[in-house]
DNA sequence: AGGGTGGACTGGAACGATTTAGTTAGCAGC
DNA sequence: GCTGCTAACTAAATCGTTCCAGTCCACCCT
């Protein structure tokens, strides 16, 4: 049952019928009540998506680009707080959500989202191959991380980093570290040797939030170069697990009693953990976060972080893409959130 | 650039360059070299997927509607999982995921669901219009619901509920009560009174999940009808705070030492104000979940609940979706976890 | 009566691909 | 030289809409 089949059945053009969905005012609202109800009558639930959306070069479709797998990324607390505001956005403008990940069978991509009207891509790397196969003529912002001619939208790594880093340095602090989030270049899910290849050029985020604490270790007279580093692959509390073990169970004359982490699920990690072996956060072991995610204010003790609002984020990406506001270069603030883990 | 343009351009037939993109074997492999390098050198980047989809019928996009809000699903662990199976299943299949929400706006799910091969509908109720606008003709697999004519996937919740409830009960219990989730035909957040129409026809989970539990209590001497029960509205730690402490704070004479509880999220709310309070689990207060999310088991104490693998539901219900297994009604086994909370 | 106006409806050309049913050329076999 | 076969390619119909450019008619104004 199509348009045109309900047109030859009331003896109308399809022109009219479409009409009738698509502009009442085009035609009689008696004649648009009587094709209605036919319409419904006759099993024709509406005009076809796929058809008018080649007709027209619109799907009402914005493709939401994934840099990890769908499957961490629906997981993850910021990057489903990320979707959740891009989602309310285009809910409230009619608008919905393909999601597609970058990563894996990256070759679907293309494929798949010519549909869509507008892209917002989350976390890839500007080099991939990807962008080029993305129809150019259409709106493209970048989420967290950087690419020439496209919109994005950021939050202050570097400052924010700076701040939480400093806060933590007022305490005296014998033995710090960091805890970074996918750093090196290769991966590396562990101590992070001198040797190895650090910085991966494109992790514009990763390496804006390391250098916000380097300045405040440098600014508090510590050697940044002397601060031991590790890195986490995946934000996920299996990933990080063997990492936090591995440091946790130093001897204690090398255990940190600084832990500066990237994100506040290796943050909750090391909470876990460390009760696990008993000791006192902070007396033992202060520790910050990124992120400012729910689960880590809810129970005791509270997490030291920096608040971002990924759902506003995602608003904001969102809004750009469908025009409500201007696709330009953005960068949030953050807060502070000083919590029971780095008073 | 259209495919009829790069044909021109070519001086071959848009056919033969139709199948350089889909059919390698239908020309010869110099020619298929040919057009693709000029087609990228010309910037083509492939078949339109609106264009393509139109004329196969088929757009290897999956629609998931889902009951509440995509700023809630997104949010919720329970769905969040079973969106990510979803996921898992269709990206190695080459699928794409649409994400609609069937609550709000229901207008656009019509319009905008026409473009997918199929549907996978989580926790609706069936009665809802919505099912008679979307293509008959197209697979639909129900997720945590019943639905006529359709594959359903779902848990074994009674036998589940009344399993875990019988275990609570082995302990001796002066003041068992029961959290629900969704239960009452009118949104009602708190105390449920024997005068609100209380079982929705519809909410079949709900409903089979209150039927254990009230089944162990008539088979532990408890009259059901004596336990008091409280409702909650959405399962979100900021919507289950005031009513959970409404029920904390009540006299001590009065204050349950049971809480059944219909999710590991009330669950983790109830242990979070408890704390607060300065109640001893299990000692002043005993309770259990469902769901076996992740977050209930990673911190002391460990939640008692019924585990339910919801991202293998996801992969279960896209699988019959894409037709790699029976789209048939299927139920699935749950695990009870004896954690802290209930030992 | 003639001209103008506007509302209601229609015809038919796109939109950009896929696919069926060919056509052509080359070559082997007899 | 004829037949038959295959590989390589093409012409044209088709998918289900939307929307531009009209047509038609009733009505009003002068």
């Amino acid at each position: 049952m199509t348009l045109k089949d309900l047109a030859r059945e009331l003896g109308v053009s399809t022109a009219t019928v479409s009409n009738a969905f698509n502009r009442p005012d085009q035609l009689s609202p008696k004649l648009r009540a009587h094709i209605l109800t036919e319409a419904r009558h006759l099993g024709y639930s509406g005009p076809d998506a796929r058809a008018r959306s080649l007709r027209t070069g619109r799907s009402r479709i914005i493709a939401v680009i994934l840099a990890e797998s769908l499957t961490y990324s629906l997981n993850d607390a910021v990057s489903s707080e990320l979707l959740s505001g891009i989602a309310e956005v285009l809910d409230t403008r009619g608008h919905t959500l393909l999601l597609l990940s970058g990563r894996q069978n990256a070759a679907s991509v293309p494929g798949a989202s010519s549909i869509a009207d507008g892209f917002i891509v989350y976390g890839l790397m500007p080099s991939l191959k990807l962008f080029s196969d993305l129809p150019p003529e259409r709106p493209l912002v970048a989420v967290d991380f950087d690419i020439e001619d496209h919109a994005t939208v950021h939050v202050d790594n570097e400052p924010a980093c700076y701040a939480i880093a400093r806060h933590a340095l007022r305490t005296p602090t014998r033995r710090p570290a960091v805890i970074n989030l996918r750093l090196t270049e290769q991966p590396c899910n562990g101590r992070i040797d001198d040797d190895q290849a650090l910085l991966s050029a494109e992790r514009t985020i990763t390496r804006a939030r390391l250098a916000g604490f380097q300045r405040a270790f440098a600014e508090a007279g510590i050697d940044p170069a002397e601060v031991p580093m590790w890195n986490i692959e995946e934000n996920t509390f299996e990933v990080c697990t063997p990492v936090i073990e591995e440091i946790l169970d130093l001897p204690e004359a090398e255990r940190p009693d600084l832990l500066l982490c990237m994100s506040d699920r290796i943050a909750l990690t090391v909470v876990t953990l460390a009760e696990q072996r008993g000791l006192r956060i902070p007396e033992d072991l202060r520790l910050t976060g990124f992120d400012g995610i729910a689960e880590g204010q809810y129970r005791a003790p509270r997490l030291t972080t920096i608040r971002q609002d990924s759902t506003e984020k995602g608003r904001i990406a969102a809004r750009m893409i469908l025009g409500m506001e201007p696709a330009e270069s953005r960068v949030m603030t953050t807060e502070m959130m000083i919590g029971d883990t780095c008073p």
